[in-house]
RNA sequence: GUGGGUAUAGUUCAGUUGGUUAGAGCGCCAGAUUGUGGCUCUGGAAGUCGUGGGUUCGAAUCCCACUACUCACCCCA
């Protein structure tokens, strides 16, 4: 129990750290090559940002946050999205007065849910997002899909369906949740109880219902795709002519609702092929009313949320995962001149040699041993005779090949040999 | 929240119809004569058999409960 991570949680262990440094790397160059800079924001935040922001009625918020009061009486949220976050932060510090659109991301931004974990799915887990503010125009909703699919070609990911849909804005909404209730209204009694509450609360969601009976009750009902504003209608014509232009390949499903309340117009998910089925890895979409709703200007916005996690299980199923690259280049063994070995790990270190020593007291035949499973190319050993006469033995690894350097030589001969 | 599966060493797993000191591979540590890795050989450390109860002369093994992990549903990245 002590030594068993809570439910739902994972670590990076060393080992597997590296995966995460290279995916991160990955998004950070392509994001700066689009001018995204990051944000970062807390782990926790007043819950009301989020009842307010996500919607109330969404699962995320009735069943999965962790609320907890904190000791001056303030309910906290860990933070269950990214967006949420964004926004207020947005709001904070006046972003909206500085040059617009205010393009961000984040990285390694823990998301915590309190869910019944399985495959691919953690009670915290990471999310790399791009939030945009102040723009309203269809290229910004095609850039922020370029991104995600940038990340993914960069990295190798190939086992991806893009899925985009349109669920239109508050306008088209109201006559289209009309027409749909009165699509819906001789069915109800037929259909599950959650899609009763639906029914009352956001008709829209009723679409998203998994129940195969429901699904086959409303396969012919009217989708907000079809009853779009003219003005919702033009901007997803122009995202789709900018996603063809881009040579992205995509699906419509005019059944995609998202799960948070604040998407308006462009929805999307990017869903990864698994080994235990398919998954969702990125999604995301336009919040176009968010930003004002949590006290802001009228102001536009777009975003996505990547599951870190999700796009590792992906990479090292399609085998992209690098090998252990080796930890040290040099390791210095010694025979009881364990200090002065220490300072010629210093040294070299000093001069930019990635370096390590022994630590244990060990034979010479064991730090050999070690320093091979650290993948050191060279190994130098300093011996009785190598302290008497004031150098090392510099042995390659590779070459199996050793020659003495003067000990003022160490660093600028290491460096020739790597 | 609902349903299925599993629980033995750091790890992956054996463990016969209940029977004495619970095993293996990998990993870890140490040796195989003089100051040298990878291969090989030898040895060693390491397990309250998930926890608690019950059945029994005897339980890792059978029964019950709990817990954890895992997979699926709901929902989501």
């Amino acid at each position: 129990m002590l030594t068993q991570a809570p439910k739902g949680t994972k670590d990076v262990t060393p080992r597997q750290s590296a995966h995460w440094h290279a995916v991160e790397g990955v998004m950070r160059r392509v994001c700066d090559l689009a001018g995204y800079r990051e944000i970062r924001t807390p782990a926790f935040e007043h819950t009301e940002l989020f009842m307010r922001g996500v919607g109330e009625t969404t699962d995320v918020v009735q069943k999965e946050m962790y609320t907890f009061e904190d000791k001056g009486g303030r309910s906290i949220t860990l933070k269950p999205e990214g967006t949420a976050g964004a926004v207020r932060a947005y709001l904070e510090h006046g972003m909206a007065n500085d040059p617009q659109p205010m393009k961000m991301y984040y990285m390694y931004s823990p998301v915590f849910r309190y869910e019944k974990p399985q495959s691919g799915r953690f009670r915290e887990h990471h999310q790399f997002g791009l939030e945009v503010f102040g723009a309203k125009s269809a290229t910004v909703d095609a850039e922020v899909i370029d991104v995600a699919m940038s990340v993914f070609r960069n990295l190798g990911i190939t086992k991806l369906a893009l899925t985009v849909n349109s669920i239109g804005c508050p306008e088209c909404r109201k006559t289209y949740n009309q027409a749909l209730k009165a699509f819906l209204e001789p069915l109800m009694p037929q259909m599950c109880p959650t899609c009763g509450t639906r029914y009352e609360k956001n008709p829209m969601r009723i679409l998203d219902c998994k129940d195969p009976s429901c699904q086959a009750l409303t396969k012919d009902a009217p989708t907000t795709f079809d009853r779009l504003c003219g003005d919702c209608a033009a901007h997803f014509a122009d995202l789709e002519k900018l996603l063809r232009a881009m040579g992205i390949g995509y699906t419509i499903d005019k059944r995609l609702v998202r799960g948070l309340d604040y998407y308006t117009r462009t929805v999307f998910e990017i869903i990864g092929q698994f080994s235990t089925g398919p998954l969702t890895v990125c999604a995301g979409g336009r919040y176009d009313g968010l930003v004002e709703q949590l006290g802001g200007a009228p102001t536009p916005g777009v975003g996505f949320g990547m599951g870190m996690e999700r796009l590792i299980m992906a990479m090292e199923q399609e085998g992209l995962l690098a090998q252990d690259q080796p930890l040290v280049d040099v390791f210095v063994a010694s025979m009881g001149a364990t200090n002065e070995a220490f300072q010629i790990a210093r040294e070299l270190r000093a001069a930019g040699v990635r370096t390590d020593c022994d630590h244990a007291a060990r034979s010479l035949k064991a730090q050999f041993k070690y320093a091979g499973k650290t993948g050191a190319a060279i190994v130098l050993v300093l011996g009785e005779d190598e302290l008497r006469e004031g150098t090392v033995t510099m042995r390659d690894m590779r070459a199996s090949s050793e020659k003495r350097v003067p000990r003022s030589d160490i660093a600028a001969t290491v460096r020739a040999a790597l």
